[in-house]
DNA sequence: CTCCTACCTATACATATGTTTACTTATGAA
DNA sequence: TTCATAAGTAAACATATGTATAGGTAGGAG
């Protein structure tokens, strides 16, 4: 259903190669003369071929209108919010620190956030004071997954467990003990699930 | 220095907001319609200024070659090799697995790659097995920072201390012994230092 | 074999697009 | 005032670029 021929690989890659260089798609005659062609027919014909199959997309009758469909479009830029166990407002756009550049791959849903760690109390998570986590949000995790915690007005990254009607909050930390909470304690709420960790060494 | 009239602004806000929907730049009549001029002329004026004072970068006699010049280029596309401690020829481009986009600020550097551990060796780094490594090549690191340090041919992340004519590098795990090597030891060479690290969760 | 597709050459043709010359109008600085 | 610059009109011109017609060769599927 998606096939490639090999030689219709070839012009793909070098349509992707050109763009990242100049900034812009090369002309048919680009290509041509790339490729050692005589006419440009041929390489009008590899185009058409790859805009049917869906790796191209463009512009007919408009020059250098070329764009290769990604797969995954691979960056998305992620917005740090702030440090969790700090009197933290989540979300509100007032507190980005910044905006980080994820792989797609990791930021598939919208919404999706950094935030800082402070502490060690994940240290047996290897998440560590200063790591940043990716969060995706979420009013629910797994079993013993790594979730951020609203607790009244603080934020807080711990590993999740829920019983009957308690929910345990644990540090991976063995000087740290759980925190315990009822489904009907109102003031606390997930807020979503650690996905990534992300940690600068120097 | 950087002076833009209120006119070049608007031309370049127009040509940012045509590349960000069409992702090919627009031609100058493309623009002259847009604002409903009567020659072509004035638009190419505005280009002229605009790529003088330096906010665009174009290639003349060339259809569509704008690029718009960012402050920020805040993301990078950053290779990723390999596995340390299998074999690994490393960055040879055919074992490029994937790039993932990573904030300007953590690669300045050119030739920076990620690899991908294998192995508990670096566990109480908080490095895991799996957890990918960014690495700017260099001949040196600083007593204890953790390196990329290459065997023969084989590829190991290590924290590195050197004592004189030694060099021993450590794991950081108690299960695993320090390998010493000696300065005469032609076959061992650093490759580069651990700058980051990034863990997937799901 | 026949038919289809991938791939290519040769040669035009149409038009999209960049470039240029000549002139106008308005504004602000010297 | 005079001069420079921003901004624009008008009309061509040159060429970069997409498109089309008419083929040819090779290989695989039926």
């Amino acid at each position: 259903m998606r096939k490639i021929t090999d030689r219709q690989k070839q012009v793909l890659e070098y349509i992707c190669d050109f763009i990242d260089e100049h900034a812009y798609a090369p002309s048919i005659r680009d290509i041509q003369k790339h490729f050692e062609l005589k006419s440009t027919k041929g390489v009008k014909d590899h185009i058409d071929r790859l805009v049917e199959k869906g790796f191209l997309i463009r512009t007919e009758g408009t020059a250098r209108a070329l764009k290769v469909v990604r797969e995954n479009d691979t960056s998305r830029k992620i917005p740090l919010v702030g440090t969790v166990a700090a009197g933290l407002p989540l979300l509100a756009e007032e507190n980005i620190e910044d905006y980080l550049p994820v792989s797609a791959d990791m930021a598939r849903t919208d919404g999706m956030f950094f935030l800082r760690i402070n502490g060690d109390s994940m240290i047996n998570a290897a998440i560590l004071d200063g790591d940043l986590v990716l969060v995706r949000p979420q009013p629910f995790v797994e079993q013993g997954e790594i979730a951020v915690v609203r607790i009244g007005d603080e934020a807080t990254v711990k590993r999740l467990f829920r019983f009957n009607t308690r929910v345990e909050l644990h540090s991976d930390n063995p000087n740290y003990k759980p925190f315990v909470f009822f489904d009907s304690d109102e003031d606390v709420r997930i807020v979503g699930k650690v996905t990534a960790v992300l940690r600068t060494l120097e």
